[in-house]
DNA sequence: CGCATCTTGCACCGATCGTTTCAACATGCG
DNA sequence: CGCATGTTGAAACGATCGGTGCAAGATGCG
C-alpha cells in the first residue's frame, strides 16, 4: 500500500481543481478533496501543501488549462473582430451548458454557497432588470429606436455590472472598470443615432 | 436586559445583509454575523431563523434596497438609451470604489475566500487576456480597423465571459445568456465596418 | 538480506461551525 | 403585586473544519 507514488500528480492537481470549481473554497473541505481526487489526507498534503498552496496551484493549473481550449476554437488567421469575439463566448457557453465542467470563472459562488435563491429571489432579481428596462424603453421611444431592444439592453446592462463586481474583486483597476462600463455604454450606439460624446 | 427587544429589526437586517456581503455566505459565521448587527444569538435566531433563512431575508432585503439607488440616480424623462446605460454603470462604479458599501453583486466570492490570489495568479489572468488580445489585433489589422482597440476589446470579452458565468449560476435561461453573448460580439461592430451576419 | 527512504491509512488534535437549551431578567396586563 | 409573555446572555451540544503524528508497508540500493 505504500513505496512509491500511487497516482499521477498533474490528473490528482486536474480533480483538485474540479472540486474547487465545483464547491468554492470554502466548502471544498479536505474530505471532499480527498474524495475527489482519491488520494489520501497524507498523500494531498505531502504532495501539494496545505490547502492554501493547492488552491494556489488549482487556480494556476485551471488557468493554464482554461486558455488552450479557447486557442483550439479560434486557430488563425483571424479577419473579423466580431468573429474572435463570438468564437470565444461560444467556448464559454458551451461549456456553462455542461454541468460537468469547470465553466469560465472560479471565482463566482458555487451553486452549493448560495442555498437561498429560491423563486422569490429569482423574482427579484428579474424585478431589478424590469425597472432598467421600463427606463430603457422610454429613453428607446424617445429617440426614434425599436423599444423592443430594451429587454435586451436591460439584461446587458446588468450583465456588465455583474461582471464589474468579479472583475474588482479579481483585482482589476478602476481603469480597467472604467473601460468596461463605456464600452457597455457604447452598444449599438450607432443603431440608434446617438454620436460620440453625447449624452 | 431583557423584556422589549432592544434593536430595530430592520436595521439588524441590514446589517446582516452586510455581513453577507462582505465575507460571503460560507464565511460570514454566526459570530461574525451577532458582532456585525449587535445581537446575541437568541436574538438573531428567534427574529430571524436560522443562517440560511437569514441569507434569504438578507438577499432580499439587498435587491430591494439596491435599485432604489439606481432609479434615483437614473431620474426620468430618459430620452437617450446610452445615457442611461451610462448613468447606471456609474452608480456601480461608484459604490465598487467605496469599499465600506455593498456593490453590484452579493454572489461573488468576496476576498476572504480566494486567500490565495496572489501575483502570480494576477499574472495567470492577464496571461489569458493577452492571448485574447494578440488574436483581436491580427483581426482588426485584418479588417483595416484601429489595433489599438484590440486590448479594450479583449478587456470587455473578458468581462462578458465573468459575466455569463455570474449569470448562469444565478439562474438565468441560456437563451439570455446567448443574447448576452451575441451583443457583446457586435460590440462597435460599424465602427470596423462589419455588417450583420458576416463571420 | 539490511537498511534508508518514501508513501499510505488511520487516529487524533484544537478550533470553529451552526444550533439548542436554559436560567435570569424586563415588560404588559390583571 | 402575581403571572404570563417575550428577550437576553452565556454555556454547551454534536458535527465538521484544517492540519499533524505515527506506525505499517512498499520500494531501491548496497
Amino acid at each position: 500500500m505504500a513505496g512509491r507514488k500511487q497516482f499521477d500528480v498533474d490528473e490528482a492537481l486536474r480533480l483538485a481543481m474540479h472540486v474547487f470549481w465545483r464547491w468554492g473554497w470554502s466548502e471544498a473541505s479536505i474530505d471532499r478533496l480527498t474524495e475527489g481526487t482519491g488520494l489520501g489526507r497524507s498523500s494531498l498534503y505531502s504532495t501539494f501543501g496545505d490547502k492554501s498552496t493547492l488552491f494556489q496551484k488549482s487556480l494556476l493549473r485551471y488557468a493554464q488549462s482554461y486558455h488552450p481550449l479557447y486557442e483550439e476554437a479560434l486557430t488563425g488567421p483571424h479577419s473579423d473582430p466580431s468573429a474572435v469575439i463570438t468564437a470565444y463566448l461560444r467556448v464559454t457557453l458551451n461549456r456553462i451548458a455542461d454541468p460537468t465542467v469547470p465553466d469560465g470563472c472560479l471565482l463566482t459562488m458555487s451553486a452549493a454557497q448560495f442555498p437561498a435563491l429560491d423563486a422569490a429571489g429569482q423574482a427579484t432579481v428579474r424585478t431589478m432588470i424590469d425597472t432598467l428596462r421600463a427606463m430603457l424603453e422610454q429613453a428607446l421611444l424617445a429617440a426614434g429606436a425599436d423599444e423592443n431592444e430594451a429587454a435586451e439592453l436591460a439584461l446587458c446592462t446588468l450583465a456588465t455590472n455583474k461582471s464589474l463586481a468579479v472583475l474588482s474583486r479579481v483585482g482589476f483597476s478602476s481603469d480597467d472598470l472604467e473601460t468596461v462600463a463605456a464600452t457597455a455604454s457604447r452598444v449599438r450606439r450607432s443603431d440608434h443615432g446617438v454620436r460620440p460624446g453625447d449624452g
